[in-house]
RNA sequence: GGCGGCAUAGCCAAGUGGUAAGGCACGGGUCUGCAAAACCCUUAUCCCCCGGUUCGAAUCCGGGUGCCGCCUCCA
């Protein structure tokens, strides 16, 4: 079996195949860092990171580049509003990103190159697009002539002609024409600027991901990763950037993530709809963050609102008291094997199921509803009377891995066993020997308004910390 | 005006030709001193509407309705 993605270049579900045996080279558009990022912004993070993963534990070697904007208007407005200057903001919320987006179990890329350090290589592209016809100065600024690409349109599948350039892109006088895009900005008079062979300036938002994907790695990438409202134009112009100059295919294949709507509308900045990770992390489990947004197929729109996640909290939850109960079980458990075979199989089932649904484009959704199934088993399990450790750490195993491939953990830090409450307990059991339930209940009451849990199982009592 | 997506139970959500996964919520039961956790059962005769193709469609085709997105910075 091998993975299918559905690429947004052909619409349609494709075979993956690599460019080079067992290797797969991913870039996905990072952040403008000029604010800290809301949940929307988390999405591509977290829906890549889980591609990324996944290839891992398919065998795969992975390079995975994601870039900063780290210079642009926005940040240069942000610099002017804020009275401080463009790279201490990038600094500032580069670290922030870091840290929500670790905070939401999404590792480090591999690379994360920023604008500022790629400077010489974006001028020498640029510089090369000149020189080959495809591009031209104006006055300090350089444009791309996008009708001289031919394919411009082939990702978002528009028609040139049919865009409506003249209607709402402001045409700005230096352009031969409308549907041309700045490739290098002239300074303005105090900008944060760099020295070109056309002046003082810096780069045009598209140039710097043909840039960086091309310098990191190489002219023909496996995947190339991002919203979907980066479909077009940035990475239609990418494409164009990257295809004139190094006569190759940019991508292999394009994935877009859908996005996050709250009230049924786009969650973004420009309209004002969004909730930070950085204020949401506070609030809840940033990892029922993520099991919510897994829990939705990656291409598909998800409304967001706190009781969507209150309701993945409790699901989430399932999973991990399964996991929990497996684990209580195989610590107090003896050996004592009985039907192995039968539950070796099944998990080696749960398993195959798993890798077949992320097989078929990364459906997460059906992937998390092999875990339920997988919870499901091991409680049914755990109700018979003699348990086998294989089996219990075969469980064990299998949760671990499949949710360490969604990126999820199933266990919170622990927490040190309160002496006090292992003699309330004691104390509790004392008092339910002599048929005292009054004191029992009191003592489990007390212990509920600190948030420990008590369950009193067939094979003695355990106790754990509400989530 | 161009391009695209979505519409499945109270809610969320898979499924794209073979007779409706899963989760949350609800109800009944088992277990328990009572709980907790767990398990079992129940919950859409049907997948926005109207036609068509087919032995057979939620799934394909045509038409319609509604919502959303891109075409401007945006994940």
């Amino acid at each position: 079996m091998s993975i299918v993605i559905y690429n947004t270049l052909t619409r349609e579900k494709e075979t993956f195949q690599p460019l080079e045996e067992g290797k797969v080279k991913i870039y996905v558009c990072g952040p403008t860092v000029y604010n800290y990022i809301h949940i929307g912004n988390a999405r591509p993070a977290i829906v890549f990171d889980t591609v990324r993963r996944y290839f891992e534990y398919r065998g795969f070697d992975v390079q995975f580049v994601s870039n900063f904007t780290d210079v642009d208007d926005k940040l240069i407005k942000a610099a002017n509003e804020l009275g401080e200057d463009v790279p201490t903001i990038a600094e500032r919320f580069i670290h922030a990103y870091h840290e929500d987006v670790s905070a939401l179990g999404v590792r480090k890329a591999d690379c994360h190159p920023r604008v500022t350090e790629t400077m010489p290589e974006i001028i020498d592209f640029i510089d090369q697009l000149i020189a080959k016809g495809y591009a031209y100065e104006a006055e300090g600024d350089v444009y791309f002539k996008t009708r001289a690409f031919e394919d411009y349109g082939k990702l978002s599948h528009q028609s040139i002609n049919d865009l409506r350039s003249g209607a709402r892109i402001e045409i700005g006088e230096k352009k031969h024409d409308p549907l041309d895009f700045a490739l290098w900005k002239a300074a303005k008079k105090g900008e944060i600027s760099w020295e070109s062979p056309w002046g003082k300036g810096r780069p045009g938002w598209h140039i710097e991901c043909s840039a960086m994907a091309k310098k990191f790695l190489g002219d023909t990438i496996d995947i190339h990763g991002g919203g979907q409202d980066l479909a077009f134009p940035h990475h239609e112009n990418e494409i164009a950037q990257s295809e004139c100059l190094n006569e190759a295919p940019m991508a292999r294949y394009w994935m877009h993530n859908g996005y996050i709507n709250i009230n049924n509308e786009k969650m973004s900045k420009s309209l004002g709809n969004f909730v930070l990770v950085h204020d949401m992390i506070k609030e809840h489990d940033p990892q029922v963050i993520r099991f919510f947004m897994l829990a939705v197929h990656y291409r598909n729109p998800i409304n967001f609102s706190n009781e969507l996640l209150e309701s993945a909290k409790t699901g989430l939850n399932r999973i991990r008291t399964a996991y929990e109960n497996v684990k209580h079980r195989l610590s107090i458990s003896a050996n004592l094997a009985q039907n192995e075979e039968k539950w070796t199989k099944k998990i080696e089932e749960l398993r195959q199921d798993f890798i077949r649904e992320m097989d078929d484009d990364f459906n997460t959704a059906n992937a998390i509803a092999v875990l339920f199934e997988a919870a499901k088993e091991a409680n049914l399990y755990l109700q018979e009377e003699n348990t086998s450790t294989t089996v219990l750490s075969a469980f064990i195993g299998l949760f671990e891995e499949l949710t360490g491939v969604l990126g999820l953990t199933l266990t919170k830090e622990e927490e040190l066993l309160d002496e006090e409450i292992e003699a309330l307990i004691q104390e509790r059991n004392e008092a339910r020997k002599e048929r005292n339930f009054a004191r029992a209940d009191e003592i489990r009451d007390e212990l509920r308004a600190k948030n420990i849990i008590l369950e009193d199982t067939p094979q003695g009592v355990r106790w754990k910390r509400q989530s």
